[in-house]
DNA sequence: CCAGTACCGTACCGTACGGTACGCTCGATA
DNA sequence: TATCGAGCGTACCGTACGGTACGGTACTGG
């Protein structure tokens, strides 16, 4: 018997890349489910999942094993494409540092102000309350870990270079996280409206680096 | 024919305080749910809820009218005893200043790491993905904007002594909050374990309150 | 002592939803 | 053309849970 991707899964670590990343018509399937988490009004059943994809019931749980399996993947597979490579960080200055950082608040703010990071944190949210299948660990792998790992390499370069003074990259980073964000993100969560453009994204993504470079820049930058 | 709770609460906004606090039997009844919600578990149902608190259901529906209405009233008597009332801001100097917002960092953070807050917002969050009877708003009303609204006099008045230097109080209270919350919360929110004790918490609180006056403080400071 | 009220405990109802079974179609392979 | 597997649509099952009904009990006011 050919294992289920669930199975496939189950021996995985949260937020690893999938094994086996899912077929076209796979793909198919979880925008559905994402399509229906974002728009919200209908609940999210596997009745209404198989109708909106225009797939059967029974392939859905051929698939995916039961509903906890359907929305593991869809959460992976929304991961996948969020975050592109990471690129390699050659020498800095204190213009390129800046830009840099300018750069994955931008993002990091786009990201979460976006419906469908809304929708998924939710039901990664209710999930981690009843325990089992942990979407809130994917979750957080794949958002806020992620991008942990890769501003710490810019901020690591930084120091290098000496514009950047701080003892833990990690402090360092959680500060730079907690200046971009602010309380947008639980704003959102718990139901705000508050919807930003791009250019009140990029200014507040400004204002965060500046602030940020004030604590922790040197001289030089 | 007596409005019931549920009615009662309907024409009234987010957040305010209730017209008519429950009785100590109504109290020791949200106290259940609130048990209920920070134990985790078992299912949240109206049955568990009768069981634990020994009443019976129609006791429940007579009082809350539905389930949505018994865990509004749970949110607001929750709510009703975690912020004291707000104590006038005097004269201050930069060490009382200091104090005041070291304090606040502190029961912030005491607030959102506590079992009691991640299960409310928990839910709360989770209400908000399926619209009607905003939880979210009730959460937002007494958490992040109470203190906001706390907060921004004693900036206001580290202003006008000189000791503070901003355009617009709410930003640099959310600066504030950025710089005290980072990321603990939606950790927290997404399951992850991540106890802190009150020594932790003071540290942190007083890394904030640092930072804050770093970016924020006039040379009296 | 009697009515009325409040409320507990329990049984019950309806339905929504997770999960399964099955018949049918369609495309691929021999 | 016959066979087979993948998968769609639909019907079905069991159960959990929101909500209601009701009998029994204890307390209160007359």
């Amino acid at each position: 018997m050919r294992s289920s991707l669930a199975e496939q899964q189950e021996t995985m670590e949260a937020g690893a890349a999938a094994l086996q990343p899912p077929s076209v018509r796979q793909q198919a399937v979880l925008d559905a489910v994402l399509a229906l988490m974002v728009e919200g009004g209908e609940q999210l059943t596997m009745d209404a999942v198989a109708r909106r994809a225009s797939c059967s019931k029974e392939t859905l749980y051929k698939w995916y094993g039961d509903r906890d399996g359907l929305l593991t993947a869809t959460v992976q597979w929304q991961a996948s494409r969020v975050h592109a490579g990471r690129e390699a960080v050659q020498a800095l200055d204190g213009t390129t540092l800046r830009e840099h950082l300018q750069d994955f608040a931008v993002s990091w703010l786009t990201v979460i102000t976006s419906r469908t990071s809304v929708a998924l944190n939710r039901i990664a949210v209710a999930h981690a309350g009843s325990r089992k299948s942990n979407l809130g660990g994917i979750v957080l792998a794949n958002g806020r870990f992620a991008i942990g790992e890769r501003v710490k390499p810019v901020l690591e370069a930084g120091r290098a270079a000496g514009l950047l003074a701080f003892a833990d990259s990690e402090a360092a980073f959680r500060t730079f996280f907690g200046l971009v964000g602010r309380d947008i993100q639980i704003r959102l969560l718990l139901g705000e409206a508050l919807d930003l453009d791009a250019d009140e994204i990029r200014r507040d993504a400004g204002r965060a680096v500046d602030q940020f470079l004030a604590l922790y820049g040197q001289a030089k930058a």
